[in-house]
DNA sequence: TTATTTACGCAACGGCCGTAGCGTAAATGG
DNA sequence: CCATTTACGCTACGGCCGTTGCGTAAATAA
């Protein structure tokens, strides 16, 4: 798949992908996604300017293709109770979200604050790293939207229900907390959000036969 | 309220502040965030840039306070039937969001795309903008809510639910939409999510004693 | 070996953000 | 009227982004 492909010219520098990347990475935890600056990368990987800039048309480039290589994998339980692997997947990832804001009450700033946000501004940008932000969340979110399909097999879930809104409604409402309202995200929210999502808001004898 | 105090020295040109909102305003349409410059806001206005940062420290500043006084209200019918308040209301909203996305699948793009992404990522840089942020949307948000509020007290809401988390699955999963996984989000969505999220996905019998 | 192709490092640049200094204008207080 | 206070316009600057041009290095093709 890998094709060597053996091409013309000069190759590039395998090693300085890899002092970039490295560089970059410690400097995005330093600094955060706004102090972030290409010079100083550059400088950090021993490295010009251009050499970056050969790789990646603008920072807002280099610093998704970070994040999408050093993504960590939220675990998946998968025990057989729909609402218990919903909290637990949901916990991990706002225990995610939680250490990505701006925790310093004082004057320590998280310098990994802000990265989920500045990501989607990036991805609102420019049109193909818009692409990958969302390849980066389709490949993340992969593994949540099967437990729900297999929770549905099981009979767990309503068979007219929709894996993806549902989905929506979950990461959504943590999203929505930790990029608009500011709400904190705490387990409580978590089982609350899980049980109404379960249970449904209305009083109306659940349809099933929706149109 | 508004004390007119007479302060000691020479006053703020009230003319400057409504010259510089203008041209910001017209600067915004037609560049978008990312390309709106302070210094051409300055010469539209007519005014020197110093002039703007005296009453913005920054751009984000200038640009929150701005998209807080010209945002358009969202209507909220009220009909006495939640599912179709709702539907109602999130279509505007969902119309609203849809505006401000990059259309141009040719070259043309929205100017206005982008607004809500880069509002986002301004409220994560700086915590005085955060705190503009979610006043702003506390504000929008304040019709919606109380809709949701009567509804239960009418009785087309369980009792034990919650106004703040039904928003945050309903309005989360649009801005999830737009900010992150980037579907469509058009009135066949929309139906479903309100749908969804009245009648709940468990098949469990709800239960009206949750933890 | 030599020509060609592509990558690298270096230096300079224009654009935009935000700041600083300074002379001038417009208000208030004595 | 005069001193004080604050706003304004102007100029210059440093920092960062992204680009350009050019000489040099490292690969392939003939």
């Amino acid at each position: 798949m890998t094709a060597p492909a053996a091409r013309r010219g000069r190759p590039r520098s395998e090693d300085a992908d890899e002092r970039i990347l490295q560089a970059a990475h410690e400097l995005l935890l330093q600094r955060g996604y706004d102090r972030f600056a290409m010079d100083e990368a550059a400088v950090r990987a021993g490295v010009a300017k251009t050499t970056l800039y050969r790789r990646w048309p603008t920072k807002d480039h280099l610093l998704v293709a970070l994040v999408a290589k050093i993504q960590d994998e939220v675990p998946v339980a998968d025990t057989g109770d729909v609402r218990r692997d919903l909290v637990v997947y949901l916990t991990a990832v706002a225990g995610g979200l939680n250490r990505m804001r701006r925790v310093g009450r004082t004057a320590g700033d998280d310098p990994s604050a802000g990265v989920v946000a500045e990501l989607v501004a990036a991805a609102a940008r420019h049109p193909d790293v818009g692409e990958a932000v969302r390849a980066l969340f389709a490949r993340r979110n992969t593994l949540p939207l099967a437990l729900l399909d297999r929770a549905r097999e099981r009979g767990e879930l309503r068979a007219d229900s929709s894996s993806a809104v549902l989905f929506d409604q979950l990461a959504g409402a943590l999203y929505y907390r930790l990029l608009v309202t500011g709400e904190p995200i705490g387990p409580a929210y978590v089982a609350e959000l899980v049980d109404q999502v379960l249970a449904g808001a209305g009083t109306a004898t659940p349809n099933p036969e929706r149109t």
